[in-house]
RNA sequence: GGCGGAGUGGCGGAAUUGGCAGACGCAGCAGACUCAAAAUCUGCCGUACUUCACUGUGCGUGUGGGUUCAAGUCCCACCUCCGCCACCA
């Protein structure tokens, strides 16, 4: 009888056409033991399913399967955010409306999901683009507006030549256009909308020791503190000699203030203009430009003296007032004191233009029994030892802490001391005080695209600007738009949308043309999961709150600092707003790694280095190709692309295809006990090994790496298998392969007479007693060094394993003739046997 | 420059709590089957030396030190790569 083949083709398609008919399939319904799953989910630009995205929702998959099994309640939704400046681009490419282009761009999606086998709650679908959804990005917009946290200022954004269009800070990329690599990114000075994110700065960098250490990579946190970028340190105002004047700056380093030798504006700073003459501002005007054609990274130092002098508070000194052009307005105060001695870039400048270089702090050497924070060097070399000194430095500037000196009263004290002291005496006097400053920043959130939630306000020329009512939305998008790709907003051009009556007068006005930034959209999608078809409220309260937070969300840590932040920042509004009560999203976050091209880097359609997973998926199958982007590596690292690697998990399915189906109702000839005894053992020692990865570590590589011993062992021991070890390990194989490739495990769960969805059955559970091996091989060392193996019964004495290694005869050789010192022996471990 | 992560065979990687380094797979080599090839099955597969003996010894997890009976794993210093931030005061 010829051996049945596995056809993947015929066996995928048989499965999808059946689960397609069932949209309750994946649907939770046990209310006690929930999970909340999420897998992010961006399928824009191109519309199709790239490898990424199929290591994505493997990983995401094998969990909610797994998760089914054990009998939780998971909830495993799917989203499409389809909106935004890439859509329209490729709808004005495909010379398609964009609302077209994203229907059809869904559609295909989730042909591409059914056919991947992936498991999600249709009934919890939600896609961004949709009025009925967009409409609660437009009340969201509202309730910022009332709590005074979206307000309008005129801002430079950024600006693509090429594009002739407006791009987001996001969309820059070492200072170019994404979509244009070599055309640096212009400055344009727009009326925006944008978002105060700044108000919970404090709370977003608090709630990431608190709340998140332990469930989000450290990776994530720490590339929200950098860009968070809290700084403690201090303002002081320093007052401009003649006019009187104050100078506010910000310093992390109050403690040199004694070393300041001058005062820097930022050329735009409004006190500089006042300052200076004709030709100085001229001067201020040319660093201004200079600075916006130049990348920060190759600045060359330059400045000019205002011809004004200012009043250090703490000496009580007259230092020179420069504008310089690394200082930077939007930072801090837009002014800085510089001490050469102690900064860098004070350093640099006073280099430059021939300033007083005043060391005011005394280094410490390496030893002294001092916080590491105060030492001049961490190392133990001598080479980097730095001397207590107070010399004049000569090629940098030192800017460890240490000990003041010639600081007036403040001198002789550890920097952090003389920081606190000092700050304490600038409030009393009232010329400064203690500050922290951010370097996050507000999120503009104003797109001059078509293709986006509408800005739900209204312009007009009596009572200024006025919120649309809530009654009357959603503010929807028309459909009759001309699409120039000129960077306009379309919605401009359109007059059945600009014109409209005032809600508050009556008169004449027009409709706010920007639409949002579609990193709304994606900032609270997945509670609008829990209730998707609400028309009252975004979603229900009680509902959230049943699910939330998100016990995982799985997603590229592309999106660290920016998805991440915002949906941190929408939960603590919405928390506010008391629609829910956690303060964070998700309680664990797990990203993924990319899945990297031939060339090393990303892949990506510009780089032409892209798979395609239909290809993939038409000559090996969908099970093949999610086994291998699971097995390839762990998950959250980086996956290089070896085509030729794909063999090996595709002739595991043969192999394990073969072994069941020839088994099925085999009646074995030669039953030998001592084969059933080994094949259960690894099946038990497989289920457990399965199982704790899953329970702790999510290394998908090394479960099928254990899937593949078990497999290989069975073979071994085939011809003995007795029909009742065959009864239990198929049934049992099925179950095992299920999280990760549903397609193969769902039929011969099928095949082996069983019914239900395999994912529904309970997962195998494993016997210790059974998993146990009866001999264990234990290594004999001597001196550290393996000498041999000694194979004994499980739970040998001490005293018999040190008698047996000792006495055996590999070993012999290497302690004939010395003293044994010691003996190690690590019950059903090892022996080390140290002799002299 | 600051912060974070990583460095193991020809390749992807394993070693979960300090306890046999290289599981599993790819590629490669040899053999069986075959007219032949593919497929399948079996064996070999870090490195140097050694042996008639599939024997044995040494070396080996980026580099240099250290702790320990024992280090890929812990400590100190350094090198390299990746990511984020960056004249942010």
């Amino acid at each position: 009888m010829p051996e049945s083949i596995y056809d993947h083709n015929q066996i995928e398609l048989k499965w999808e056409e059946r689960w397609k008919n069932d949209p309750d399939l994946y649907r939770a319904n046990n209310p006690t033991a929930k999970k909340y799953y999420v897998v992010e989910m961006f399928p824009y630009p191109s519309g199709r399913l790239h490898m990424g995205h199929v290591r994505n929702y493997s990983i995401g998959d094998a969990l909610a399967r797994y998760m089914w099994m054990r009998g939780y309640n998971v909830k495993h939704p799917i989203g499409w955010d389809a909106f935004g400046l890439p859509a329209e681009n490729a709808a004005i490419k495909r010379n398609m409306h964009p609302r077209d282009w994203t229907v059809s761009n869904i559609a295909e999606m989730k042909r591409q999901m059914h056919r991947m086998g992936f498991a999600y709650d249709w009934n919890s679908e939600v896609a961004t683009c949709e009025p009925e959804y967009y409409k609660w990005n437009q009340w969201f917009f509202l309730k910022m507006y009332e709590r005074g946290l979206a307000y309008r200022k005129k801002a430079m954004v950024n600006w693509c030549p090429e594009c002739a269009t407006v791009l987001a800070n996001e969309q820059v990329v070492d200072g170019c256009c994404w979509r244009h690599e070599t055309t640096p990114v212009e400055q344009r000075a727009l009326e925006q909308w944008f978002w105060k994110i700044t108000a919970y700065a404090d709370e977003l960098l608090r709630d990431i020791d608190d709340k998140l250490q332990s469930g989000w990579p450290e990776r994530v946190l720490s590339m929200q503190r950098n860009w968070i970028g809290r700084s403690e340190g201090s303002e002081v105002d320093f007052k401009v000699e003649s006019t009187g004047e104050a100078i506010r700056v910000f310093t992390t380093r109050v403690d040199t203030i004694y070393g300041a030798t001058c005062v820097i504006l930022a050329p735009e700073h409004p006190i500089a203009q006042k300052l200076l003459d004709d030709a100085g501002r001229a001067k201020a005007k040319q660093l201004i430009d200079a600075r916006k054609q130049q990348g920060p990274g190759d600045l060359i130092k330059d400045g000019a003296f205002t011809g004004a002098y200012a009043i250090n508070p703490y000496s009580g000194e007259k230092v020179p007032i420069w504008i310089g052009n690394f200082v930077l307005m939007d930072y801090g105060t837009g002014a800085i004191m510089a001490v050469p001695a102690h900064d860098e870039r004070d350093f640099d400048f006073a280099t430059t233009f021939g300033l007083e270089i005043r060391p005011v702090i005394r280094a410490l050497p390496y030893g002294v029994n001092v916080k590491k924070e105060y030492r001049a060097s961490s190392g133990p070399d001598p080479e980097r030892l730095i001397v207590p000194t107070l010399e004049t430095p000569s090629k940098a500037a030192m800017t460890d802490d240490g000990i003041t000196e010639k600081s007036g009263e403040f001198s002789g004290l550890p920097s952090e001391e003389a920081r606190r002291k000092m700050n304490q005496f600038a409030e009393e006097k009232g010329f400064g005080k203690a500050a922290i400053t951010f370097r996050i920043k507000d999120w503009g959130i104003s797109r001059q695209r078509y293709w986006g939630t509408p800005i739900p306000m209204i312009h007009c020329q009596k009572c200024g600007v006025v919120p649309v009512p809530e009654k009357d939305l959603p503010v929807e998008l028309p459909y009759n738009v001309k699409f120039t790709g000129k960077g306009r907003s379309p919605l401009a051009e359109v007059p059945e949308f600009m014109n409209v009556k005032c809600p508050t007068c009556g008169a004449d006005a027009q409709r706010e043309s920007d639409t949002m930034d579609t990193f709304v959209d994606s900032s609270w999608y997945f509670y609008r999961y829990c209730d998707p078809k609400n028309n009252a409220l975004p979603f229900d309260s009680a509902a959230a709150n049943q699910w939330f937070p998100i016990d995982q969300y799985i997603g590229g840590v592309t999106h660290a600092i920016l998805h991440l932040i915002y949906s941190r920042f929408f939960t603590k509004v919405m928390r506010d707003l008391g629609m829910i009560t956690n303060a964070e999203p998700a309680a664990n976050l797990f990203t993924q790694g990319m899945v990297l091209g031939s060339d090393g880097s990303a892949m990506s359609k510009s780089k032409g280095n892209v798979v395609d997973p239909e290809d993939m998926v038409g000559k090996y199958g969908a099970d093949t190709c999610r086994l291998f982007v699971l097995f390839a590596n762990a998950p959250e690292k980086d996956m290089p692309w070896i085509e030729s690697s794909v063999g090996g998990p595709r002739r595991f399915l043969e192999r394990v295809w073969r072994f069941v189906t020839r088994n099925i109702d085999r009646q074995p000839e030669t039953p030998n006990p001592e084969a059933d005894r080994k094949a259960l053992r690894k099946l038990h020692q497989t289920i457990r090994k399965v199982t704790e990865d899953f329970d702790n570590r999510w290394h998908f590589n090394t479960s099928i790496a254990a899937l593949m011993e078990l497999i290989n062992e069975l073979y071994d021991h085939e011809a003995g298998l007795s029909r009742a070890a065959l009864d239990q390990i198929l049934p049992d194989l099925a179950l095992l392969l299920a999280p990760f490739t549903p397609f193969i495990a769902e039929d011969l769960w099928e095949q082996l007479g069983r019914t239900g969805p395999v994912f529904r059955q309970p997962w195998p559970k494993w016997d210790d007693a059974l998993a146990q091996e009866d001999t264990l091989e234990i290594p004999v060392q001597v001196n550290g060094k393996l000498r041999t193996r000694i194979a004994v019964p499980l739970g040998t004495s001490q005293a018999d394993l040190e008698k047996i290694a000792q006495a055996d005869p590999k070993v012999q050789p290497f302690i004939e003739g010395k003293t044994v010192a010691k003996v190690i022996v690590v019950p059903d471990k090892l022996v080390n046997i140290v002799v002299k």
